[in-house]
DNA sequence: TCGCAGGTAGAAC
DNA sequence: GTTCTACCTGCG
């Protein structure tokens, strides 16, 4: 069925953010497994004109659907708002149809987005894609995201797996977290499962204010202000987020400081006291147009 | 071969 | 409280 929300699908599941790894694409369909009421479904859209065509049409599903690419935001509405302010004017027409892709599954944002800190986003998608394939569920050709208690059993590293498994060859070694790819990030990703299958309930999140669900996601090990935002915005839909990296604080500083240096947590409050509600949308959009308009090009000088 | 890029943790100031 | 440095890997 079609759902009439206009969105550019490849931009927005190509567009690195760190809910999840893009979709499988074959031709012009990208496709994914989705829990629905707990059991895995398979998704597939595929652009339909300005639309997504999707391949269910039960009311849950499309929910679910509606949710992942937020396809009830007003995306016109938002152009306006940018059109509203010359430093933003710009951005829409090298971003149209760009808009966030929310995680299923926090879980998997949590550990997409520590894995992504000081790192790229080829890199962090390969090794969430290697911990699905290892450690999650099976479904056709597909995986979901492990549970964070299946995934605080992991091995570190090729060494402890070959001192604590029957395996009689280190060589054979690849059933642990190092082997996808993600540095010193294991132990953090592995004190982080640890942490949310004993002591701390992901779903409270929700319950909380965005204030309190950021203090509270600092206390998570590999996760600072930055990776933090990014859970809260991509895992937990709170839009007031404003992640702020490298890039966010230069783009931020060539638009609004005149290219004065301005600290990365001095640029997350002016971004979240400037653009309200409309902060996470701003980041996003910020981000990709710096890499489509070539000012990425410009501020790496 | 080496230098560089990128957030966080933990130590040093 | 703020600043410095090590951490791992892929890329040019």
């Amino acid at each position: 069925m079609i759902i009439k929300s206009p969105i550019n699908l490849d931009l927005t599941i190509n567009s690195g953010q760190t809910s999840q790894p893009p979709w499988i694409r074959e031709g012009d369909c990208f496709s994914n497994a989705v829990l629905v009421d707990g059991k895995p479904v398979i998704f597939k859209v595929r652009q339909s004109g300005n639309y997504i065509d999707f391949n269910l049409n039960d009311k849950t599903a499309v929910s679910k659907l509606n949710y992942i690419f937020d396809l009830d935001f007003d995306l016109d509405k938002f152009y306006k708002y940018l059109s509203n302010n010359a430093e933003l004017a710009d951005m829409s027409k090298f971003c149209n149809g760009l808009r966030l892709f929310l995680a299923p599954d926090p879980f998997e944002c949590v550990i997409s987005s520590i894995c992504s800190a000081n790192n790229s986003i080829k890199r962090w998608t390969k090794s969430v894609s290697q911990i699905r394939q290892k450690w999650g569920n099976r479904h056709q050709n597909y995986y979901t995201f492990p549970q964070s208690d299946d995934l605080a059993k992991a091995y570190l590293d090729d060494e402890e797996e070959f001192n604590l498994s029957n395996i009689s060859d280190i060589e054979m070694c690849c059933n642990n977290l190092k082997d996808c790819g993600v540095g010193y990030r294991a132990p953090y990703m592995r004190r982080a499962s640890e942490l949310f299958s004993h002591e701390m309930d992901l779903s409270q999140i929700h319950e909380m204010s965005y204030d309190e669900a950021f203090e509270t996601m600092l206390k998570v090990p590999g996760v600072g202000p930055k990776v933090a935002d990014c859970i809260l915005l991509y895992g937990f839909n709170f839009r007031q987020a404003f992640p702020s990296d490298v890039w966010i604080k230069r783009i931020v500083s060539y638009l609004y400081f005149d290219g004065k240096d301005i600290s990365v947590p001095k640029v997350r409050e002016f971004g979240m006291e400037e653009f309200g509600d409309n902060a996470g949308y701003v980041q996003l959009y910020m981000f990709h147009y710096a890499r489509k308009s070539g000012l990425m090009e410009k501020l790496k000088k």
